[in-house]
DNA sequence: TCAAATGAGAACATAATGAGAACTTTGTCG
DNA sequence: CGACAAAGTTCTCATTATGTTCTCATTTGA
C-alpha cells in the first residue's frame, strides 16, 4: 500500500506523461507537490519502483511508467442479457484488444452498404482484415471477383474448382464462381462499431 | 524517452517541415533552438534517429520524420461495399482505437442473448460502456431497473418524471418507467466483434 | 512515547548540454 | 572535370543540470 506522498507523487508523474509524452524531472515533481529537495522525491520514486509502479533508468527523465492493465485492455466486467442482473466474469478480467490489433499484417475498412446486416456489420461498421490468399470454409473473407469487384462474403467451396460466396442479407442470393474468377485478399478477424 | 533538447530538436524539425516542406539546415535548426554550434545538433539528431524518430540521408536537408503510429492503431485502407472495388480513403489513414479505449471509466460487457439484433449487436459481442449516470435521449444505455435487472437498451424521455426503455429487436416491446426506478449506469461507446 | 512518514539540504556521481576545432561529404559553377 | 563553398560528421573539452546517497529535523498517528 502507497503512502499519501507515494501516492501523491504517482498521481502527479501519471498526470506529467499523459500531459507531456515525457517523464518528469524529480525537481519538477517535487515543484508539482510544493516540495523544496529533490531527495526527498527520489525517496518516492524508489519506493514505487520498489512496490512495481514504475521503471527507473539511470538517465533524465528516465522514468517509466508500468502499465498496471495494458494500454490496449479493458476491465471485462461481467456479461449482460436483457432483464438480468449483470453476471460477473471469474476468470478473465481484461479484455485485450490486442487480439485485434496484434497480427502484423492486419487492416480496416469501412463497410458501406448494407450487404452484411444479417452478420451484424453495419453500414459505416469497420472491420478488421487480415492479409492471407486462402481461407477455410465459412470465413468470411474480402474477395476479389475477376480482378475488379471487391466484396465481403462468407466463402465455401461446394466442389472442386469452385467457390461459393455467401453474402449476410436475405434480400441477396448466393452466387458460386469457377475458383479462378476469385482471389481471396483478406480474412475477417473482428469488427469494430464507434458510437456517438 | 528524449531528453529535453532531443524534445525541442524533434519539435523544431516537425514544425520546420511543416512550414517549409523541406528539412532544416543543422544550422537552422541550431539558430531555432538558440544553440551555436551544429555539432550538437548534429548529437541530437542522431539521438532522434537511433531512437526511431526520424532517418537521415547522407545529403543536405537530408532529413525524414517516421511516421509514429501508436499501438492502438491500424492503418484505414479503404471503404468496401458489395460487388464495388474498394474506395480509396484519403484523408483519414488511421483507425485509432484510442477512441474506444481513450476513457478513464470504461469497461467492456460480454452480451449474452439477442436482445439487441436489430441494433446488429448479437450474442457474445463484446460492449465498451464508459460510467454515466445521465444519458441524452436515444442513446444505448446500460441500465438497472428497479435495484435488480441490468439490461441494455435504447433510452428515451417521452415526458417528464418518465424514462423508455427500447429494446432493439422487435420481437420485444418498449417499456416506460417511472423516472426513479431506473439508474443508468453506463453509455455505450462502441462494440466489438472478435471472429474465430 | 515510539515508529513511520515527511521534508530539508549537503555532498557527490553521472548525464546532459554547449562550444568549437578539424575533417569529410555534398552541392554548385565555370 | 576541378575548385570552392556549404553542409554534415566526428571529435575533445568545459560547464551545467540532474539523479543519488546521505544525515538530520519535524510531523503524524496509534
Amino acid at each position: 500500500m502507497l503512502t499519501t506522498r507515494e501516492q501523491d507523487t504517482l498521481d502527479f508523474i501519471q498526470k506529467y506523461m499523459a500531459q507531456h509524452k515525457q517523464a518528469p524531472l524529480l525537481t519538477e515533481i517535487a515543484q508539482g507537490l510544493g516540495i523544496n529537495s529533490k531527495g526527498v522525491i527520489h525517496r518516492y520514486v524508489s519506493a514505487l519502483e520498489q512496490a512495481g509502479y514504475l521503471q527507473r533508468n539511470p538517465k533524465t527523465r528516465g522514468l517509466e511508467l508500468i502499465d498496471q492493465l495494458d494500454a490496449d485492455e479493458l476491465p471485462l466486467l461481467g456479461r449482460i442479457a436483457a432483464g438480468k442482473p449483470i453476471e460477473a466474469i471469474e476468470d478473465q478480467h481484461q479484455l485485450n484488444f490486442s487480439r485485434l490489433l496484434g497480427g502484423n499484417n492486419r487492416y480496416v475498412l469501412q463497410v458501406k452498404g448494407h450487404s452484411m446486416i444479417d452478420e451484424g456489420i453495419r453500414n459505416n461498421d469497420y472491420v478488421v482484415i487480415e492479409h492471407a490468399q486462402t481461407a477455410r470454409s465459412n470465413q468470411i473473407v474480402v474477395a476479389l471477383i475477376d480482378e475488379h469487384d471487391v466484396t465481403l462474403k462468407r466463402v465455401q467451396y461446394p466442389q472442386k474448382n469452385q467457390v461459393r460466396l455467401i453474402p449476410a442479407n436475405k434480400a441477396m442470393q448466393a452466387k458460386d464462381y469457377a475458383a479462378d474468377r476469385i482471389k481471396i485478399q483478406g480474412i475477417l478477424i473482428g469488427q469494430v462499431r464507434l458510437y456517438e
